[in-house]
DNA sequence: GCCGAAAACGGACTTTCCCCCGCTTATATC
DNA sequence: GATATAAGCGGGGGAAAGTCCGTTTTCGGC
């Protein structure tokens, strides 16, 4: 994989551009291969052939967002970016990870499948990354700090994204978000002590 | 729904255990619906009644082996069972959980679905709420218990469920297995600190 | 035992996913 | 600019999920 060929970059952008349309017209589940292909005036095996299946295209989605939140994380303002303190920008970690499949939840729910090994790769990787650093800045002294590192992101990403049904009422929805957000400062500063 | 009828009850039983058989010889992505109600003598129809979708026949596999462990959670001896201290059963529960899951590693990923709301509705709830009740034994001051035992909730259950593939060698498997194991006793034993 | 209503059954039908493979197009090299 | 070749394209087709509705079965009252 030197380079992607001109055509099939103007294609993915196309069919990424056609599928945001979608899903805000008509959501996620409404979503067909065919009609996606359609829409986009290419064949379906071109659908395929770039996203491999139907979940693939909510990943990719899924991954165009998560692109501008790390690049938030890795050289943003504090204290979400580099330059606070370690346990602060652990809790402001969570807090924006939580707004941040919030507002995905719906493609982030789409993008689960059965087969796919990790939740999403790259995202969840990323994540993991990012915790066990701070973890180790902070110096908590967990013998398997990889470990922790895991099971803090699954405390992390697991209660928005499956514990809950999207058509949950905005105000609730946005209480659950908080609740977990105090949770997650709660748990990460008892660690830390 | 007061008692659920004779044909009914029978056809499930026997839905269930087809679907085991099948599970057993070919594995749980070679399962189909035509084929598990082909097998069974019975309709295409009735399986989708039974069981409403592919997952829903994953969920109920799932949840009949979870009956067992609930009942050795509720029931059964020490420390998983009643008897010994909150922090040993929480232990203890962690590591049974785990082993559990690992043992249904192929079932719990298959009965993963984008649409359904919670992980598997009753599974899910019971781990959170013994996680609560034993927490709460504990004398954990945390703000919100509940949220705490879904975050702990997800962190034992989600890294052996989504984060590793199903054909991990045998070998690696059971270590990493030990490692969640290892790390959760380590971070429970921190939050009752 | 019989009867009527409610529940369950079955299999044809529709929709959607995904594979396949002959054809077209971009790009590197001369 | 011509050409070779590797990559991408496209839509037909098979297979599986999920729906629908006429028919059959169960079961609580009589």
């Amino acid at each position: 994989m030197t380079t992607e060929r001109a055509d099939a970059a103007r294609n993915r952008a196309m069919l990424i551009a056609t599928a945001r349309e979608m899903l805000a017209e008509v959501g996620a589940d409404r979503i067909t291969m065919d009609a996606l292909a359609a829409r986009s005036g290419l064949g379906k095996g071109t659908v395929f052939r770039r996203f491999g299946t139907r979940s693939g295209i909510f990943m990719a989605l899924l991954s165009d967002g998560e692109r501008a939140f790390q690049k938030r994380v890795l050289t943003g303002p504090p204290p979400l970016g580099p330059g606070a303190e370690p346990l602060e920008r652990l809790v402001a970690f969570g807090r924006a990870r939580l707004r941040f499949l919030a507002e995905n939840h719906e493609i982030a729910r789409a993008a689960l499948d059965g087969r796919t090994p990790v939740p999403f790769g790259p995202p969840a990787m990323m994540s993991q990354r990012h915790l066990r650093m701070l973890l180790q800045q902070m110096g908590v002294p967990a013998a398997d700090l990889e470990i922790l590192a895991m099971q803090l992101t699954a405390a992390l990403d697991v209660p928005l994204l499956l514990y809950t049904a999207p058509q949950d009422g905005e105000n609730s929805e946005v209480t659950f978000e908080d609740r977990l957000a105090r949770g997650w400062e709660d748990l990460v500063s008892r660690l830390s002590a």
